[in-house]
DNA sequence: CGAAAATTTGACATGACTCAACTGGAGTGG
DNA sequence: CCACTCCAGTTGAGTCATGTCAAATTTTCG
């Protein structure tokens, strides 16, 4: 399984077999149980995590005690938080998995390591962000300028496959509306869709 | 005036004097007037900018016109559209002045260069990619999890200064409320005010 | 099968928006 | 330098989208 790490390193310049073997003991493999915590808030977190197989939320509990999911995390794909990492502060999120999940783990030392010993790995995690980066500043951008229900259209093609894996709630926990909203806005887009196809 | 910019180079590994006047060369300096636009919608984003001295908004317009800041930018800070820029794609921001601005900017093709020629800089932006998201994410969390009212107390904390150089409805505009909504909080929040300091 | 969780639905409350009018200050042109 | 315009900011009234609370229904999973 964890040649698809591997394989997403090397969309960002190639390594040779041997940096492959390198990189590989920078990194421990890990499993959870759908429900188990990754992290918590409070914790600092202590690796960044890609996602081998599974799915994970990371969300934020608000002072009345509601969750806002902040990111889900699918295979391929990285999770973690990264202020937390990179201050040895104690984090502000939750990030749990709703699936059984593996992942690959690296801890702030192993990654400044890292960096020494195979500096190819300095211009993948740039790419990374840059992704994360646009990732996160679309995101900004669809809260301030979308309707929730274009919100959840946007989801659904973005994500077509992730649908039956994640709860309604959890959806609309990410859209920042209640779950009683999405049930109304899937209501609604029913309604017009058996207006063309009754 | 550029040295503020080899200034925050030199935070994440310093340049050498030689070094310094290679990066120099591959930047151009550009001034902007106050309401000058730096990007338009549709155009491709051909630079990444980098603030000497002024502030610069990125907003979006939305499809019944109204337009939503997603960003401002002050001194020593990046503002661009990445995904433009890198995908060469056009863009759905608008970038313009609200001060007249000097700035130091970098193509495409330089910015690659600029990697081979100071291996350095890989890490430079490595670094500025980790922050970037980081304020995102917090913006994301902010905009879920927060009140107007909050979210307006946090903004006048993390900017004290700005407040003065910024008019309100482009705060508001920042905080995903009409100017009318952040008004009507000011004055809550002098009156909570008046009641400690009569 | 049965308990717990997820989803839906209804009634009502509320925060934020829209529209509109008014005020005051900044900038411009005669 | 003053008069005028324009724009930002404020305030009020009415509306609407979404939230809250509560209950009914459906689904999931031990």
């Amino acid at each position: 399984m964890q040649e698809l790490f591997i394989r997403n390193i090397n969309k960002y310049g190639t390594l040779t077999t041997e940096e492959q073997l390198i990189v590989l003991t920078f990194f421990q493999y890990r499993t959870f149980r759908k429900r188990q915590y990754l992290l918590q808030e409070g914790d600092i977190a202590r690796y960044e995590t890609f996602i081998l197989k599974g799915v994970t939320r990371t969300y934020e509990t608000d002072k009345s005690g509601h969750e806002h999911i902040v990111q889900f995390g699918i295979e391929d794909w990285w999770v973690g938080d990264l202020y937390s990492f990179l201050s040895a502060s104690p984090t502000r999120f939750n990030i749990d998995c709703i699936e059984d999940t593996c992942v690959m783990q690296i801890s702030k030392n192993n990654l400044d390591h890292l960096y020494e010993r195979v500096p190819k790995m300095e211009r993948y995690f740039r790419n990374l962000l840059q992704n994360a980066f646009i990732a996160s500043t679309t995101r900004v951008s669809s809260i301030l300028v979308k309707s929730a229900t274009e919100r959840y259209r946007d989801f659904l093609e973005q994500y077509p496959d992730i649908k039956q894996r994640i709860p309604d709630h959890y959806i609309a926990s990410y859209l920042g509306i209640t779950p009683q909203s999405l049930s109304r806005i899937r209501t609604q887009l029913s309604i017009k869709i058996n207006r063309i196809l009754p």
